[in-house]
DNA sequence: CTGTTAGCGCGTTCAA
DNA sequence: TTGAACGCGCTAACAG
């Protein structure tokens, strides 16, 4: 790899002149730039970014943690980061916590250790609150992406996870429903716990009784299918909602199994989906996540702290939308007390 | 940020003791190693990436650049990557060229810029042979990723698109179909030129005439779908093959225009495809790719390859399985002919 | 077993 | 308008 050393030999001028007209930082004659450039071109050289990165202390790169890289939702989100981060001029590195707290302290470490500029956090659920406290201290500029924690000095993007939650329950109280199971999940994660709290907000409202409002949480997949096959089997929940994709496949499988179907015999939501929702049967009402928008969101929220980095943390919550679709659609049941 | 000096100085040990025991590359007695790791401790240090990169000049990070970060496929690629990496002691930098020859390029002069150990390249549709040329010239290790270009002077990791097409096919021959649609998208895309070339195999193999193999290729999805809403509309066609995801919703979407169903009317079948299949109506048979594998052994070649660079290109295909569901299980209609 | 020191390739002051 | 020279933080060769 040639180096500003011999770029500078070959058009007979000093390195320093060549840093300039490469960054374009002072003025140089016309001539002498042309000179320089030819050089550049003839030895095939290219901008060490390491050393130039050292020497700003800046590397024009931010680090994305997510949590698990296999959901669509997250494929979304850090394809969104992409995006604005080149139209910002930022390198994204990228690291997968994989749900896991060790690896996502080990993640955070080797991204600080090269100095991105910035961090954007989609938190694992048993994430290590010794993390957060410890980025306070340091305080590199940080973005909490999807997973809000409300009482944090961070910048947050997330979705109005709660608000949206409670729309759709309350339409589908108000079409006639009063047995629901929520599928719920792991509620140590925020945005589950938010959706689950939407739900506690349209079952009060709705007047729903204690008896009315199934909800089932809990880590592991197997006891989840199980708790809602047995609800199920009742006869009395008129409509399942799912917190999540892997949720929803849950239920949807258990639904199955149990010879029950959408919408003939019971009403079905969901968060986050499933891709081509529409091409599909059962058509399942869903609360789409603005993920690309959250992940742009989230680069631009790092860009402003970066530039003021004393400006009080902001948080934005992006709107979702419902696409109502035929599982929720063909209600007719009533529950018995009606 | 601290540095070594400060840590060096804290300890009362010079800064060559500091780095030694921080890179475990020489002795050091226990009594001194305590104090430089307690120096360590207090002052908060983290080891300069950067610097060190620099001087040892290898950064521990690959480049990987996708070209649609967008498709479920991709992403899968992505996590299998980053997975692989981090198992590896490498971190991952991400680009994303959206099909795109400028930005493709342009993402590869970054990575390279950042002096990245390696590359992984899911290439552009259109991208520019120049690129793949002056990626000769420079070698930095580079391995090509699900687009295979065979003649080509680099590590490959593919699928067998073309066996696994020509098995797809001959077994939908064998259960009785013998006009075809094969809705084939950009043929410069190599996997898509594979796929068809395996289409093509079984076509000869099973003796179909050529009025008899509707190709539809293009970029343009407005005129694909038309093409194919035309053809179906002869009435002719018993089997219509999608080559990738994005392909297969356009078809789905087509045959619902056109008021036809699968299996019902027509066999479907699909490369890539859709997320939870199983869960939906149609069960559309498809050829899954083995996308996370894939990324990962393209790390795998990586790794080798920056340990011996000098070795012979080699070229990995993975194998593909085909999961066959309703879409093409319930073949009554017989064509004309028979 | 430990310390001194010369760069890695750049950006940037200071002087001319 | 240009150049000389220092140092960013680190590793590794050399010396002791």
């Amino acid at each position: 790899m040639a180096t500003m050393v011999e770029v500078a030999r070959k058009a007979k001028v000093s390195i320093s002149t060549v840093s300039h007209v490469l960054n374009g930082t002072r003025n140089v004659e016309p001539e002498t730039r042309k000179r320089v450039l030819a050089a550049i071109a003839s030895t095939g050289y290219r901008q060490d970014a390491l050393a130039r990165a050292l020497r700003r202390s800046q590397t024009d790169s931010i680090g994305l943690v997510v949590s698990d890289a296999g959901e669509p939702a997250f494929a979304e989100m850090v394809h969104g980061v992409e995006h604005a981060a080149v139209e910002n001029g930022l390198t994204l590195v990228l690291a997968n916590s994989a749900e896991n707290a060790d690896r996502e302290k080990k993640a955070v470490q080797t991204l600080l250790n090269r100095r991105v500029d910035g961090l954007i956090l989609a938190r694992a659920a048993e994430s290590d609150p010794a993390l957060l406290q410890a980025l306070e201290q340091e305080k590199p500029p940080t973005i909490l992406l999807d997973r809000i924690f409300s009482q944090l000095p961070f910048d947050q993007v997330g979705a109005d996870n709660r608000e949206t939650m409670r729309q759709l329950v309350t339409h589908m109280i108000v079409s006639g429903h009063r047995r629901f199971a929520l599928v719920a999940g792991d509620v140590r994660v925020p945005t589950l716990q938010e959706r689950m709290g939407g739900f506690t907000d349209a079952s009060l409202e709705g007047r729903l009784g204690l008896d009315e409002q199934l909800i089932i949480t809990g880590t592991d997949r197997e006891a989840l299918a199980e708790e809602l096959g047995n609800s199920l089997r009742t006869g009395q929940i008129t409509a399942v909602i799912a917190c999540s994709t892997p949720l929803a496949a849950l239920s949807l499988r258990t639904l199955a199994r149990a010879g029950i179907s959408t919408p003939r015999d019971i009403a079905f939501a969901t968060f986050d989906g499933f891709d081509n929702s529409d091409l599909f049967q059962p058509r399942v009402t869903t609360v789409r996540q603005p993920a690309f928008d959250m992940g742009a969101a989230a680069v631009h929220l790092l860009v402003e702290r970066l530039r003021t980095p004393e400006a009080s943390p902001r948080t934005v919550r992006l709107q979702q939308r419902i696409e109502w679709r035929e599982s929720t659609e063909d209600y007719r049941r009533q529950p018995a007390g009606d």
